[in-house]
DNA sequence: TATTGTTATACTCTATAACTATA
DNA sequence: TATAGTTATAGAGTATAACAATA
């Protein structure tokens, strides 16, 4: 009755942005360009048209974070080989440097909060958390879905 | 190797975040207003300078934001009865009955999800998210301790 | 004609600093 | 002198709309 599971998974991802602003706040670096980052550090160099789609931005959003981005030194423009409207975002040294490292001291952090958990219940978590993130993802997309109906 | 616990954990707090976007977005009620809301809710009427503690904003912010939900109808600011700096922000009827019905479909939503979690995981679940929480929570606090301590 | 990225404009959330009224 | 709230100013993130270059 009194704390739902959920607060506590909105709790924990509070607590872990919080922990994010503050490793981070020193740079140049907030929530919305890691974000940038780490799209362009999975996916590979992109278009600025593919990052507002992957990130469900708008196009003019997208270029005031590369040029932050590109200001700051971990992205760099470069030519679009066949498409000379589009400017392909790639991580520079310095960029691929960075998400390496923060790929790395997320996957510590990870393994820190598992070590919390007693180990004959982190299989049951697993599966838990499984379900709850489909289902949610389910229900999001549906709502989304539906709500793009009702504007056409 | 692939996804993390932690990636999912993070990715039920944005597709939650969405959906409530999602939900309010009709009104004048932002992520960080229905904050605010939350708070006077839970701890009852308090004054602006409460509420920038409690939500860790400053006095300046938390002004905007009730300028904002007064004039949408959903606070009002009424006189302390002690001191005459103060202003007591406290819940319209309206407000109040939006809080009624969201901590109602928050509450089904909770019910909905933990419905999809198989019923011999539901208590490593719990127990396991728990852990987690608490661990990070005491991380996160350490952290920011030491960086005000940096500051002075 | 459609698409890519930019310029122009506006709104919300956030912060710091200066100021007013009260304590 | 200290505190509660506001005005002034600034910067980041976001959105729409108009526009230039290219497809």
């Amino acid at each position: 009755m009194d704390i739902l599971l959920l607060d506590r998974l909105l709790l924990i991802g509070e607590l872990f942005e919080r922990d994010m602003d503050r490793a981070f706040d020193s740079t140049a670096l907030s929530k919305a360009r890691m974000r940038v980052l780490w799209v362009v550090h999975h996916g590979g160099p992109a278009t600025q048209q593919s990052l507002a789609q992957q990130l469900d931005v708008t196009a003019r959003n997208i270029s005031g974070l590369i040029d932050a981005l590109e200001g700051a030194g971990y992205v760099e423009r470069t030519a679009h080989p066949t498409d000379r409207r589009a400017t392909l975002v790639k991580l520079t040294p310095t960029g691929a440097e960075l998400m390496v490292q923060t790929a790395r001291s997320h996957k510590e952090l990870n393994d820190t909060l598992l070590a919390a958990v007693d180990a004959a219940d982190r299989a049951g978590l697993e599966r838990g958390i499984d379900a709850i993130a489909t289902l949610l993802g389910n229900l999001v997309a549906e709502a989304e879905t539906e709500a793009h109906m009702d504007q056409t």
